[in-house]
DNA sequence: CGTAGTATTGAAACGGATCAATATCTGTGG
DNA sequence: CCACAGATATTGATCCGTTTCAATACTACG
């Protein structure tokens, strides 16, 4: 591990205590005020998550796990990002998703991993190994409905993603990922500037324009007073409404 | 109803009795061979859903729910097909999917159907009030589970579409989009006659192109020898094969 | 402090969007 | 059952934006 990640990780690990553990976040689905059911975890079902779960630190540029191996554990972002891709026969590399705190990672198919997790920053995670993490899902049916709840986030951001790249201006397709990057920024102090972890390269994989057309891109928000990059991973929103109105004009 | 439409309910409805029913199809997930729980519906099961279900049977072009309606059921495709599509701002109209036999749709949030759904051909579907079946699901956790379970499908599609939607040669998404339908296509006889029953305009808002551009792509997919159309609405695939290597070639 | 990876900027070419004209289909009423 | 009309689809020509190729600038890390 890199010395910066060592001291980000001894950071992190100092709110172990006080964090509350991976709130998976609730979602009402299927109509109606309450839906189904919808609550978050109670904490004793967060107990019983810490209790399973370690913590995994990654320096920047390392790997979780790769495309392919066994999965025998999934995760949970705690600090940092991340971003998951899978290769392409052609060698390229497609980007995923990229993951904040709180996001559930690792989710696997007939016992794979179907993509490969690598941190974009020093990151952790908790660890949840799936040997322990089944026996307690099956005896706690609110708790595996929970589990259920978060696929339906990956849902919406799908969806999300299917209506960016629908547009085919790269502008808009840009502003959009800023304030879906926004959006997931949850830390509420210096709400303008948004961390934007990834390279140019992995945005322009996600919204599906060549590395080139994401600079041009930037390089025109900026010159039209919308956002100043403050160092090249950091955005600040100058004009919120009208990069939101951007983002929408669908 | 037209006459045509009576005329295909009818021949629908002779098949009710011996129908399985909504068998909403399971999937594993979270790793493992077992996954958490994957089992079809119980025949018990079906049985109390179609208890609750009534058949509705719309003419082609007709709805069985607009955007912002208040939502009260739920469907679940038995024949025929029909589209969900959303009015943006400037009018236009974004294809969110196509429905086929055994598809849910009618998924809600806050209350109101996020979309409109439309049928394409004549079409029936089994229509399950929520005032029904909430009571029911909260009672058969298993059910709710399956139910949850048919979610993870929307999250695939969604994935698959973010692929198709990152190609940018149009003949490679059309392509895909074919192999998509002629996957779709469960019935088994006649496998390489795939039914169309979107207009190209449709095709043209679910792969992101121009209705020309589809329209070109269709033609040197002819020209090519991959498919043939018999009528504009149904595809006879010449050569599997290619036309698979091309729509995987990413 | 230097170097390798990353990002910006420029010029040219390709491909899809758009506009426009024509052809074909589908469902309607005669 | 046929013919007709409106909707749907194909084909052509031009324009515009993105890709690609290429050269240069920046930045992060050892």
């Amino acid at each position: 591990m890199t010395p910066a990640a060592a001291a980000a990780a001894a950071a992190a690990a100092q709110k172990t205590d006080s964090n509350p553990g991976p709130a998976l976040a609730a979602r009402r689905f299927l109509a109606k005020e309450e839906g189904l059911v919808a609550q978050l975890l109670t904490p004793r079902q967060r107990q019983q998550l810490l209790d399973i779960s370690t913590i995994v630190k990654v320096s920047k540029g390392h790997y979780f796990y790769k495309e392919g191996q066994e999965s025998k554990a999934i995760f949970v972002c705690r600090t940092g990002a991340a971003k998951t891709y899978r290769t392409l026969p052609s060698g390229a590399k497609r980007i995923k998703s990229f993951l904040f705190p709180r996001d559930l990672f690792g989710l696997a198919e007939a016992g794979h991993y179907m993509n490969t997790a690598r941190a974009l920053t020093p990151a952790s995670c908790y660890r949840i190994e799936l040997e322990d993490l089944i026996p307690l899902l099956q005896r706690d049916a609110a708790l595996e409905f929970q589990f259920l709840i978060k696929l339906t986030h990956e849902i919406r951001e799908s969806q999300r993603r299917v209506i960016m790249l629908a547009r085919k201006d790269a502008i808009g397709r840009l502003a959009m990922f800023l304030v879906m990057l926004r959006d997931r920024h949850v830390e509420l102090k210096s709400r303008d500037v948004v961390p934007v972890p990834m390279s140019r390269s992995d945005i322009a994989s996600y919204v599906g324009h060549s590395l080139e057309t994401v600079s041009r891109a930037t390089t025109r928000l900026v010159k039209q007073g919308f956002i100043v990059f403050e160092g090249r991973h950091n955005v600040r929103i100058l004009d919120t409404i009208r990069l939101e109105r951007m983002a929408a004009n669908v």
